[in-house]
DNA sequence: CTTTCTGCAAAGGTTTTGCAGATTT
DNA sequence: AAATCTGCAAAACCTTTGCAGAAAG
């Protein structure tokens, strides 16, 4: 129990320092919804994933509040969004590190991977048009063998 | 003129059998749309953009038919479908070359390139999971240099 | 006290759908 | 004649926005 507190308290410290540095005032809606992105089990996560998760937290938090946050969050970097060819949007926290994403057609499960040769021969085809990589979206969709 | 006349008669035949095989009944709005994407200098169409295309060629088909008639074309293999991250959906035809996308940032232009090693490496990528590549969606959000 | 935020409800933009009449086969 | 298609208008979605009161700095 104690342990726990202690957590939950350092937790929402580390939040309200994310979003200080990123000029944005600490408030319950974005404490909670930082926290849903850095708890849940599932790392992507639409705006209606949120909503529904904060649901079940017992917190009613506005679809409208969700969506500014969410597009104040990625402006700020603290997020990455996505979009999967079902159409959705999908956002998860910006971690640094940087991954692709493999989308399994039968669960909608995603798997990231990161592999530095594709990333090189990204930039040669760029380079090779005279065009600069300001950012690229590689989706693989899987299914199981 | 006269070859023109049998250009356009050629097209015509070429598109309904295209039309036919695909078992759908041959009907001018569905002429008229391959046509467009055929024939447009762009080759990434939205529903808009097709829509505005035959309405600058004197035709006004209704969006509901636009959109029924891209998906029906999409299904049965005719056209490819790409959602690139500025949201919107567009068609290409399906020209049996597979090939990835560079999307200028600047311009909205599209690119469209292929390399067979990306390609090598994305499957190896899946197998190490175990898994097999159903689909995959490849796009550099490029600028010029 | 000023600035920024939130919820609500309304509006926007895109895509889909039910239906009745038209067209194709 | 039967099956399919089209246009229209309405609906369905997802996302954004204006506004007034609430909260943060």
């Amino acid at each position: 129990m104690q342990t726990e507190l202690i957590k939950n308290k350092n937790d929402i410290n580390h939040q309200s320092n994310e979003l200080r540095s990123a000029g944005l005032k600490v408030t319950l809606p974005r404490i909670k919804i930082l926290e849903i992105l850095e708890h849940s089990p599932e790392r992507h996560l639409s705006a209606e994933d949120v909503f529904r998760a904060l649901l079940e937290a017992g917190d009613n938090i506005s679809l409208a509040t969700i969506y500014r946050v969410l597009t104040q969050f990625e402006d700020a970097g603290l997020l990455e969004s996505h979009n999967f060819d079902n159409g959705h949007k999908v956002f998860e926290l910006n971690r640094g590190d940087h991954h692709d994403h493999m989308v399994c057609v039968q669960t909608g499960k995603v798997i990231e991977f990161h592999n530095e040769e594709i990333e090189k021969l990204q930039h040669e085809v760029a380079d090779r048009h005279g065009l600069e990589i300001t950012g690229h979206s590689l989706v693989l969709y899987v299914k199981p063998k």
